[in-house]
DNA sequence: CGCAAAATAGTCACTTAGCGACAAATGTCA
DNA sequence: TGACATTTGTCGCTAAGTGACTATTTTGCG
């Protein structure tokens, strides 16, 4: 890894911190890009050249879960049921989480605290669930008859998925995070469609 | 109802239906508030009075359609099991958006198309699943033990319903959104918490 | 009707997000 | 070291959104 690449990595994370700490005193709306610029020396455009928005500044980290997601998915053998591949995905990506579980609290709390960064979570794991979607259709075998239910399974598992960390945030991370997927997903069965 | 009042309802309209001519022929960032303004004739200050953020000239009519839904829920027996509660309730709001499905057909579209747009009404529709949470919990019974499932639930009832429109506006009001709502609520089942 | 009180709309001034273009600085690699 | 590529800063701009104040409508009562 280059010189380079280390210092953007670095200024990356500095703004993440930088950020974490003005919103947790003042509150996100009251936070200004130029705080954040200032709080680790660099000029407020820099701030908007890592992060499209004031959300993504925060809400950028969870893609790397995501993309975990994405990874775990793509391995499943392809005439694995749905439930099971999405599920068995979600549980690599949360389990990902919660080796990194210091980090990632401190981020999705202020992810619930805030309607408008979670509204952009939410944008992004809508975007996601389009690609799961797509990889789902792209598997041999059902055809129209899977449509709906390739639009719906992911878009569900998600929401557990939130629900999830959502729990595990407010018992500040006390009980395992893959063990609150596992008994929420328990709470919602899907039909076994490809029985 | 006063003119004052309708007049208020009649301009609240016109920038609803400014707003999407607009939108369909510019796209959503490139129409501005003050070009939506001029459409109606009115200030963009007063834009912004009847609207909270652009997104909102969309989205704050799905709020009638949540308002439907909650006044349903208040109305069903305390004692019913609560994923038998909220199906009840999300079809007769899907019933009343069938009811209007020219008006609804139109705004969704835009909605689904809009990445910003269908953000904000995830926001609104989160901030209305946190409700619904608090309502299923004053329920008698239960206590801790459904706290978990309270919380997903009303969740995972919205994605359906959001599933659900999307396939609706993708065949453009074709089939009844409550039976494509009905086909999508039947792949995912509730387990019997309750029992 | 006509007039005072209340509600609503318009104007102005301001802050901040976000973007494009160009110049300055910094890292890369031969 | 020096040429090249990449990154950062500066400047200028558009548009969203807010607060304060003024002007205009609407209401409802004598």
């Amino acid at each position: 890894m280059s010189l380079r690449e280390k210092k953007k990595d670095r200024t990356r994370l500095q703004l993440l911190e930088a950020a974490l700490d003005l919103i947790e005193r003042q509150g996100f709306a009251e936070t200004t890009i130029s705080q954040i610029a200032e709080a680790v020396e660099v000029s407020s455009r820099t701030v908007l050249r890592y992060f499209a928005t004031k959300e993504d500044v925060i809400v950028s980290w969870v893609e790397d879960g995501m993309a975990t997601f994405l990874a775990s998915l793509e391995q499943r053998p392809a005439d694995e049921p749905a439930p099971a591949s999405l599920i068995a995905s979600a549980r690599d990506m949360l389990a990902s989480y919660q080796a990194k579980s210091n980090f990632y609290l401190t981020i999705e709390r202020v992810i619930a605290a805030v309607p408008a960064v979670s509204a952009r979570k939410q944008e992004l794991s809508a975007a996601l669930a389009a690609k799961v979607t797509k990889i789902l259709n792209a598997r041999k075998g059902g055809g129209e008859r899977f449509a709906l239910a390739n639009e719906l399974y992911p878009i569900v598992i998600f929401s557990v998925m939130r629900v999830a960390i959502s729990q595990w945030v407010a018992f500040n991370g006390a009980r395992p995070l893959v063990e609150v997927f596992d008994e929420a997903v328990s709470l919602v069965q899907f039909s076994p469609l490809d029985a």
